[in-house]
DNA sequence: GCTTCTTGGGTTTTT
DNA sequence: CCCAAGAAGC
């Protein structure tokens, strides 16, 4: 699309003041002119970038914006820092407020967040406590895992809907009762536990607007346009922040959707709130804008689902439930092409796969596909035996299928592998997985196929040295005498450093040619390390060896499995070259693919609440029921497949493995709700479909900037490229190690001390302060962490700290600023940084940044010390960029020196400076083409090293 | 020949 | 929970 807004675009971005509602259909060009909208804006609002606040539905769709957006600014020499604007998911939006002002919440220091599965696992390890409430209103003779996850459900629902808990236990109904007990419990429990789960986030966040007015009209008076996306999928408490936030004068306030394609009914959004938003304003002040003009699909397509909608009955006597809109074409010549087709198997027979393949090489031999990646399968579901198979066969027959969500990550062979090696290293596995003579689970034989696979490889001559440490272990562990120094994840990296597992991450200059095992077994040492996290494992102890085996294998691992977890998925890449997509509808929502096959068929409404949620609904939720209870399922029927079928721009293809139910318990595919469109457009093979025609858009990578600091980037790649690419880039998890909890809490608490001088209550600073802010930040520290100090190394920390204060006691008049929070958009990345310490007067300025590792002699650490240095210049670099003030000396502060001058300090240099950040540039490059070369082992660093028995191996 | 009832088998989505 | 068959009922 070319950058001319047509009429409605222009509108949209002209008019900024006040309330606005923009209903945009597919493809109608509404990022671009959300960003044009912003654009505008700023361009003649001359606003700073806190006064804005964008919300949008995925992490991914806010980078996008973040990235068109400061490409724009930097296009028009426009000097304004977007990452000081409220931008992102609304979580994580909720999440920046919540750090903002958390003194004024529950929360403290170092809180914990919980993922979906963290939460679950939480209910799961507590749910004994639940048990008396759980009976009431959750089948007793569900396992006790199941059971954690319809808690975790109602749970969130209550929290989702601000439900009061103290009115459910009000009630004459045993379920409600029991259900706010529950809740009341819960909420006590991650209390105790400093620890926020997705729901919480958003109710935390609200009740914090609540109780503190000045706030409430702080944020508000701060954040002066709001914009909103995708916000047909707000739920109730998101509705409810948004209006807390609003500037009650200006109501700048404009929000973006499309009613049609609302699919998050479960996750409690609601249509309601996009239908009624211009009810919020007083009459006619909610300017509203229709974008209906489609720049995607061919005529025939825009066709095909505007008269799918029309097959739906979208209002009862009550009310309207949708926008009436028909999608229009944009005016351009189309080739005069069938463009709505089926590719189907035969009625009853196994040939789904090949007629599939038969078309699509057909498309790709006649040079109409040029790259797989132009085309895209979307399923209801991709976790299902038949989306596997197809995607199965398909790569047998040659073509690459990209699907990260599939729920192949067990099946992998690296991962079989690896937990067959694990179980093989634990010979009492077989025996200690029994709870009892007659136990049995069906995971097991997964478990002992993973067993079989391993042993096969290991018989192999070639394998000859792993089978021998292998053997050295098992003979230790099935008779443990005495605690080891390692746990399972040290195990795991050691396992790396045989060829059998090796090969996965074997680089010559990063040409992995297949990154997939290595992610994978990426992601293996994530959860090896959270399991030894969420079981307070740290060594492999005797007494425990055996329980916490079958803990990780018949619980942990069990649940995993059952959950599903996803493969890697690279953000700016969502259609990898070279591979066909296989995604979920939800997930292709706001992307466009070339050619776009449609299955899951055979699919019907279906009902999805039970009578527990209409109770709530009718008695408890902070509004009545909008939509009628039983047009929901077909409104969400409808409403999915919309969204699926106006992904393709240039072919879309209806496709499944025809079935007429001719026995009992099968079923007609297509189902009769899409019979009728599926009987009236032609087959792949007929000759109404002129496959020469067709000329297929693009698909490009989005170009997303990435994020760079000094410290977690640049100076981790210096030490070593190695260590970047297997824990930067590949993300691999660390072995959990207390020794990095001393730094942590000694710089939390200079902050404290930094934090009350700028206040101005520096009387408060004596010992006993310092004493209680540092207790309370390591209390909190170890509940997250779950690792320990032992009290010697405790009292040296704090030591330190007093130390500090009595050496700079007098000083405190020239503190500026602390922990300093700053970013800087470049050309082709984000440079990011924290500065400790900013002092001086008037607007020349010294920065200080605080180390807690022994001072170094400075002749004979020359390299670690000009590194520090270039860290103090990327930081100078960054206050004089964005603060505006003049840099002239940057010092280091070494804070285990108790005797001598604790400093080491430096004159500002802006050429030394400039080179630095072109070093600093170069690298980021590096890193970005994957130039991840190591010529020679840091010896030091590799002590502390993961990855060390690896690099032993294959680095001689 | 038409309606109503019974029965067997298959079955999600995400910050 | 839903479909579609087969059985039962008229």
């Amino acid at each position: 699309m070319d950058y001319s807004l047509n009429q409605n675009q222009q509108l949209a971005v002209e008019n900024i003041e006040g309330p606005m509602l923009i209903i945009a259909g597919p493809g109608s060009g509404k990022t671009l002119t959300l960003i044009e909208r912003i654009y505008n804006i700023i361009e003649t609002k001359n606003i700073k970038p806190e006064n804005l606040f964008i919300s949008t539905f995925t992490e991914k769709a806010a980078q996008e914006i973040m990235t068109r957006l400061s490409n724009k600014l930097i296009e028009n020499n426009i000097d304004l820092n977007i990452y000081d604007m409220y931008i992102g998911t609304f979580h994580s939006i909720c999440l920046d407020i919540l750090e903002e002002y958390r003194e004024f919440t529950r929360l403290k220091k170092s809180y914990t967040l919980m993922d979906q599965f963290d939460q679950n696992y939480f209910l799961y390890q507590n749910i004994y406590d639940y048990k008396e409430f759980t009976d009431k209103f959750i089948n007793k003779k569900y396992s006790n895992w199941r059971k954690a996850n319809k808690l975790a459900y109602w749970l969130n629902k209550i929290s989702e809907e601000m439900i009061d808990a103290s009115d459910l236990i009000k009630s004459e109904d045993e379920e409600i009762k029991a259900l706010g007990e529950a809740y009341i419990l819960y909420r006590q429990q991650i209390e105790e536990n400093n620890m926020l789960d997705f729901s919480t986030i958003q109710l935390e966040t609200i009740d914090l607007l609540k109780r503190n007015k000045e706030i409430r009209v702080e944020l508000s008076n701060k954040i002066k346009y709001i914009m909103v996306d995708e916000y047909q999928d707000t739920n109730t408490i998101q509705e409810k922040i948004l209006f807390k936030l609003i500037n009650e004068e200006s109501e700048n306030i404009c929000v973006v959707g499309d009613d049609d394609q609302g699919l998050y009914r479960f996750r409690g959004a609601t249509i309601r709130n996009i239908l009624e938003f211009p009810n919020n304003f007083k009459n006619n002040e909610c300017t509203q804008i229709n974008l209906d003009i489609n720049y995607r699909s061919h005529p025939n397509i825009i066709n095909f689902y505007n008269n799918w909608m029309d097959q739906e009955f979208w209002e009862d006597n009550k009310g309207e439930y949708r926008y009436n809109k028909i999608v229009e074409e944009q005016d351009k010549e189309f080739p005069k092409n069938q463009t709505v087709i089926k590719v189907s198997g035969k009625n009853n027979e196994d040939d789904w796969s090949e007629e599939v393949y038969e078309f699509l090489i057909n498309l790709k031999e006649k040079n109409i596909i040029d790259d797989w990646n132009q085309v895209a399968f979307l399923f209801k579901s991709v976790r299902n035996h038949r989306v596997t198979k197809l995607a199965n066969d398909l790569e047998d027959m040659g073509i690459n299928i990209y699907s990260p969500r599939s729920n192949m990550f067990f099946d992998r062979e690296e991962i079989k592998l690896m937990i067959g090696a694990i179980i093989s290293i634990f010979p009492q596995f077989p025996e200690v997985r029994k709870w009892n003579e007659n136990a049995h689970l069906k995971e097991w034989e997964y478990f002992d196929d993973c067993f079989e696979l391993f042993a096969n490889e290991v018989r192999k001559e070639k394998n000859s040295d792993l089978k021998n440490w292998m053997q050295k272990k098992a003979n230790k562990h099935i008779n443990l005498k005495s605690n080891t120094d390692y746990s399972f994840s040290d195990l795991f990296y050691e396992i790396l450093q045989f060829p059998l597992f090796s090969r996965y991450l074997d680089i010559n200059g990063y040409e992995i040619e297949d990154l997939r095992p290595s992610r994978n077994l990426s992601i293996f040492s994530n959860l090896l390390t959270k399991f030894e996290y969420l079981h307070n494992i740290s060594v492999l102890v005797p007494e425990y060896l055996d329980r916490n085996i079958r803990r990780l294998f018949n619980n942990f691992l069990r649940y995993l499995m059952d959950g599903g977890i996803d493969e890697y998925e690279d953000p700016s890449d969502y259609a990898p070259s070279g591979s066909i997509s296989f995604m979920t509808v939800h997930q292709s929502k706001g992307l466009e693919f070339p050619v776009v096959f449609v299955d899951s068929l055979y699919s019907y409404p279906r009902k999805t609440y039970d009578e527990l949620e209409v109770k709530l609904q009718k008695n408890y939720y902070k509004r009545d029921a909008f939509e009628p209870w039983d047009k929901i399922k077909h409104f969400d029927f409808w409403r999915l497949y919309y969204t699926a079928f106006s992904r393709a721009e240039n072919l879309l293809v209806l496709t499944c493995q025809e079935n007429s139910a001719d026995r009992r318990g099968q079923r007609n595919v297509p189902s009769k709700y899409f019979e009728e469109y599926y009987a009236n457009i032609p087959s792949w093979k007929s000759n109404m479909f002129k496959p020469k025609k067709l000329e297929l858009e693009e698909v490009g990578k989005v170009d997303l900037k990435n994020e760079y600091s000094f410290t977690s980037h640049i100076l981790l790649y210096e030490n070593c490229p190695l260590q970047y690419l297997y824990f930067k880039e590949l993300d691999f998890t660390p072995v959990r190690k207390g020794s990095f909890i001393f730094g942590t809490v000694v710089h939390q608490t200079i902050e404290d001390i930094h934090k009350a001088v700028l206040r101005g209550k520096e009387q408060l600073i004596n010992k006993n302060q310092i004493e209680a802010w540092f207790n309370s930040n390591y209390n909190n520290l170890i509940k997250k962490e779950r690792v320990y100090l032992r009290p010697s190394t405790q009292k040296i920390a704090l030591e330190q700290i007093l130390n500090y204060v009595e050496k700079n006691k007098n000083n405190w008049s020239q503190l500026k600023e602390a922990e300093v929070e700053v970013s800087l958009v470049k050309e082709d990345y984000i440079l990011k940084g924290s500065v400790d310490l900013i002092q001086g007067e008037d607007d020349t300025v010294e920065i200080i940044d605080f180390k807690t590792e022994e001072k170094p002699d400075i002749l004979d650490n020359k390299n670690e010390i000009m590194r520090y240095k270039n860290q103090l210049e990327v930081y100078a670099h960054l206050i004089e960029q964005k603060i505006d003030k003049k840099v002239s000396r940057m010092h280091l502060y070494y804070t285990s020196e108790s005797e001598g001058n604790p400093f080491i300090s430096f004159d500002k240099n802006s050429q030394e400076i400039n080179k630095t950040i072109e070093n600093f540039t170069n690298i980021v490059k590096k890193i970005e083409n994957k130039k991840f070369d190591l010529d020679e082992r840091p010896l030091k660093r590799c002590q502390e090293c993961d990855m060390r028995h690896f690099c032993d191996n294959n680095f001689k």
